[in-house]
DNA sequence: CCCTGATTCGC
DNA sequence: GCGAATCAGG
């Protein structure tokens, strides 16, 4: 990789945007590095930004513990041109054992501003989606995805692995049936 | 531990 | 000029 006249453009109008180092790394491609940008940056006399002032760190959410409605569809990499993220594989997570249960009532709110965007995603991060895919809203939860790395957050694992809980809970029921 | 930018120095 | 390694900090 070299800095062609089309890259530096774009650092520079990432960098200017306020994007971080690591952020204008991963919108540049795989071959471009945190470290390779701020050298360019250093070496093209752009540092120092109109401030550093705001942080704007990816955020952990915490989780309500309440049920959630079903699947959303990994975010489709849009053609046109466009770099596709290495983030993306990130947004594949096995949700094919999820059971839509409409409880429109107790919908799971993540406040926009604790979501994240593909680009914010860590492997850290629970990556449920949340929103329509196809619109520019669309987020991932963003909560703290367990020691072991799974893919969702404590409240999300539990809504995605249902099934298999209800099927555990039904056999226990025929144990043990209560009455009164 | 996650992240940030800054600096050094061999290539 | 380039960027990995390292440093210093939040």
């Amino acid at each position: 990789m070299s800095w062609t006249d089309e890259r530096v453009e774009l650092l520079r109008k990432l960098w200017s945007d306020g994007l971080s180092a690591s952020q204008v790394a991963a919108e540049l491609g795989p071959g471009i590095t945190r470290n390779a940008v701020i050298g360019k940056i250093h070496r093209l006399g752009l540092a120092e930004r109109a401030k550093t002032a705001s942080a704007p760190r990816p955020r952990a959410a915490k989780a309500p513990r309440t049920a959630a409605v079903g699947v959303a569809a990994a975010p489709a990499p849009r053609g046109g041109g466009h770099v596709v993220h290495g983030n993306v594989a990130l947004a594949f997570a096995p949700q094919a054992l999820v059971v839509a249960r409409a409880q429109p009532e107790e919908e799971v709110v993540i406040p926009m501003s604790e979501r994240v965007t593909l680009m914010e995603l860590r492997e850290s991060m629970c990556r449920w989606p949340m929103g329509d895919p196809t619109t520019p809203e669309f987020r991932f939860c963003g909560g703290k995805s367990p020691i072991g790395g799974g893919p969702y957050c404590a409240h999300h694992a539990r809504v995605a692995y249902q099934p298999a809980q209800d099927r555990r809970r039904a056999r226990e029921q025929l144990k043990a049936p209560r009455f009164a």
